[in-house]
DNA sequence: AATTTGCGAAACCAAATAGTTGCATATATA
DNA sequence: TATATATGCAACTATTTGGTTTCGCAAATT
């Protein structure tokens, strides 16, 4: 079953393999020199990765190399902009709280 | 096994819930009511959100409430953040470059 | 041409997962 | 006191998952 984002991001492997080629592209044989599983089991999580749009390949001969498609994480950034929104919100709340406090405070003297 | 924040919001269903209870503490029963699960699935569900402290309880005699713990969605937030500053970087970069083909292409004419 | 390297896919397996059913306990209500 | 309600947990089941092993194919090297 085709999974979503947050599926593919779920695993810590995928995760790691997100962080690393963020700010290059790499080969499956490249990135699996990172992990102690099978080059393999890097290729599964490539895939995934790859049928989310999550990653993107370009083929050099024999050589593959996947490199991230940030547009992607920004639907995570998306989802969390609803909390975000919420903290920021609470926040202001209790900025304007203190500051009624300190008004309040400084009337008294 | 316990789960860590990213495998606990994997799930479509936790995500609805986690959703639903942001912005107001909700009793397992009253969250249940918007899903066309058991109940006892949601409370399944809330036992894992609890278990990786992204909600916690409040009893209230024999009813609970559930409610978000935002500063522990903030670490989701931190992990998008290394991928934010790539694309904001990109995104400058881009920038530059328009601004430089504009200022050779001001000089040509 | 033969061999090596890069790589994905199939098959397998053990573990984990998500939902259901039934049950037990605590609290609220009649 | 008896009944109803809120709720979590155990057991069960089917499905999904993650890693390994083996194999096959294409490209690069010898």
């Amino acid at each position: 079953m085709r999974r979503d984002i947050f599926q593919a991001i779920a695993d810590p492997t995928r995760r790691a393999i997100i962080s690393l080629i963020a700010l290059q592209a790499m080969t499956p044989n490249a990135i699996a020199d990172n992990f102690h599983t099978t080059r393999q089991a890097v290729s599964k999580h490539l895939r995934i990765l790859t049928e989310c749009e999550l990653v993107k390949q370009e083929q050099q001969g024999r050589e593959i190399y996947y490199s991230l498609e940030l547009e992607k994480m920004k639907e995570i950034d998306k989802w969390i902009e609803q909390f975000r929104r919420i903290w920021e919100t609470r926040f202001n709340q209790l900025d304007d709280l203190l500051s009624t406090l300190k008004k309040q405070k400084k009337d008294e003297n």
